[in-house]
DNA sequence: TCGAGATCTCTCAATCATTGAGATATCCTC
DNA sequence: GAGGATATCTCAATGATTGAGAGATCTCGA
């Protein structure tokens, strides 16, 4: 009755519920902060950004697919509320580095424990063994759907 | 050297990692369209809705974040571009049935067959088993997160 | 060393998506 | 029926995003 076809579709269906999901939670902390669903998608990309220089504006263009306007923009709106501040490469000094203020980091921390505790429980349904496998499956379809996108790119440059 | 606390994080991460990916995968389909983000969210939750009746625009209210305005102007947008059209139920005529156009539906599945296939490739890199385990995983954490949701908003309801 | 081209970020005006309160229509229950 | 609840839509105000272009800095070849 259910073929592979519909296996296939279901898979999908669930990736897509589950980042449908996520996102949610990002527009509820959102509203909980007074911020606006862009500017925390980018403060959490800020925060998963943990290599030592941080992230730049234009990484961020490329994290969360917006022009470079529109990154300015967020990030003033960031910088404002006091949640994060940037500073100039001194290497190279077109270049700029968003760092978290780390009080945003403790409010995010905070709002995200409950989110952590649920992870922690479904993972802790999971034989040490199957969380391996999950964890190759993520880390897999994530590089997977990075190269789609980069083949992409290439292919249409404008 | 790597704890268990740093699994957990790097676990979260792996998780945002791919959510994100596929906001971005929204993102170019809404480029390539000529729609807008949210609207391509949209179009993708009336897709995904196969319930027979479809989806209202009270349960895209829910599925997005958006407020019952900004359901609307979705709506109208992809009203107006062909993507879907409103019928009013025939028993509760409060409410409103959002159908996609069949050549909507073609044009996102034939935009979205490449991200399909790459599901199938890394779908076929791991054993009947393993998939098993990572369908009940997705399903899993997609329940937690709901509730987790749901919770807060029965806690905080204003 | 100099200059052309590339790269990175920011500015700014125009556009248009979103909010939030309220209006409208319909349903349900007493 | 009347009142309250529910679902959707309207509309003005707000402000986020776009897209072109300016400014600053780096890179590399002549």
């Amino acid at each position: 009755m259910v073929a592979q076809r519909d296996g296939d579709r279901e898979f999908g269906r669930l990736l897509q519920g589950l980042a449908s999901e996520m996102n949610l939670l990002g527009h509820d902390f959102a509203a909980a902060q007074g911020l606006h669903a862009t500017d925390v998608q980018a403060l959490l990309a800020v925060l998963r950004a943990t290599d030592p220089p941080g992230i730049t504006p234009g990484g961020l263009r490329a994290e969360l697919g917006l022009t470079s306007g529109a990154v300015t923009a967020v990030l003033d709106r960031l910088e404002r509320a006091g949640h994060v501040h940037r500073t100039r490469d001194a290497a190279d000094r077109r270049q700029v580095h968003v760092h978290y203020h780390p009080d945003a980091a403790r409010l995010a921390f905070d709002w995200f424990t409950p989110v952590a505790h649920c992870t922690d429980r479904v993972r802790s349904e999971f034989r040490a063994e199957e969380v391996a496998t999950v964890v190759r499956f993520l880390t897999r379809m994530t590089e997977e759907l990075e190269r789609l996108r980069q083949d992409r790119r290439e292919r249409q440059p404008r």
